[in-house]
DNA sequence: TATTGTTATACTCTATAACTATA
DNA sequence: TATAGTTATAGAGTATAACAATA
């Protein structure tokens, strides 16, 4: 990080006439508040990402994990290590297939997860300082709805790879 | 990459039901597009912004696009290498204080730049498609209003540091 | 002495490739 | 033989630190 500290973002009027700028410019800039943000709450960007999946989809397999995650199982694995030596989640080995570990989120773990949505969300409408409180609830329900297609495959019981 | 190769995206439901993951979560799809979706017009997502930049801004130093970028000058010491080799950009001397090398785009800069804003919006668009054509013009429309503040500091004349 | 651009080095992060155990 | 998880290694990308030219 080139050396900044505050949180006095900028951004150029060239993204700004750019969608595609400017939303992955908005998520660099969310990730790079979370590093702060989510501090309070002992998580990072990754961290509350997968309470957030364990919590909302069910207990998963590392693997369906990384799939989600769209990284390497070895990140989940470190990520999970992190995870269990703070008690926030828990592996346990499924009877019906040895070789899988599923993850669960412990009550620690809801907790913290909880504080996490709350400073997250509190990022997310900082983040957009130009619109008011009922264009932040839009722009939350577009963005979900948009995505919402991409929920179908993949998460549920027995989607094909 | 975890060896996907196709563009199967697929998102938690924890995600989806979190602002911050979202915004976060497409904005990373959206980059891994682009290195498929802009290959066509020769740039990768980093080459784009800093046209992008130059063209809407105005000529600029490398101190001011590695500011915008929020990277390391290094960073775009070679990425503008890159750009002036294959005759996107120049850089010339400013006259009033030679240290300083302001880059300017060229005619082949521009018309490149204009192929890339078609891609991109046409991933962009892609990207929801649980969208409608207006539903999509007031994310766009959101997303610029929501970060419009972040570019007045910084961008024009004589913002201070 | 301070600053712009540049080059060289070190570090962080990630994917890839073995390895173990279960199947 | 194939798969889930784990560990170890190698590569890509980045920031940091030195350097040269100009102020």
């Amino acid at each position: 990080m080139p050396t900044d500290g505050g949180s006095g973002h900028c951004i150029s009027r060239g993204a700004l006439r750019r969608a595609a700028l400017l939303l992955a410019k908005a998520g660099d800039l969310l990730l790079q508040d979370a590093d702060r943000t989510l501090a309070g709450s002992g998580l990072d960007a990754r961290a509350y990402a997968i309470l957030s999946i364990i919590e909302t989809d069910g207990p998963g397999t590392q693997q369906e994990l990384a799939r989600l995650l769209d990284k390497a199982p070895a990140i989940v694995v470190a990520a999970i290590d992190d995870l269990e030596a703070r008690g926030l989640v828990a592996r346990t080995r499924d009877p019906a297939d040895r070789r899988r570990s599923r993850v669960t989120i412990s009550a620690a773990g809801t907790a913290v997860l909880a504080e996490a949505d709350r400073l997250a969300d509190a990022a997310f409408d900082a983040l957009f300082e130009g619109l008011s409180a009922r264009e932040l609830r839009e722009l939350r329900r577009l963005l979900a709805r948009g995505l919402e297609p991409m929920a179908a495959a993949g998460t549920g019981a027995g989607a094909a790879a």
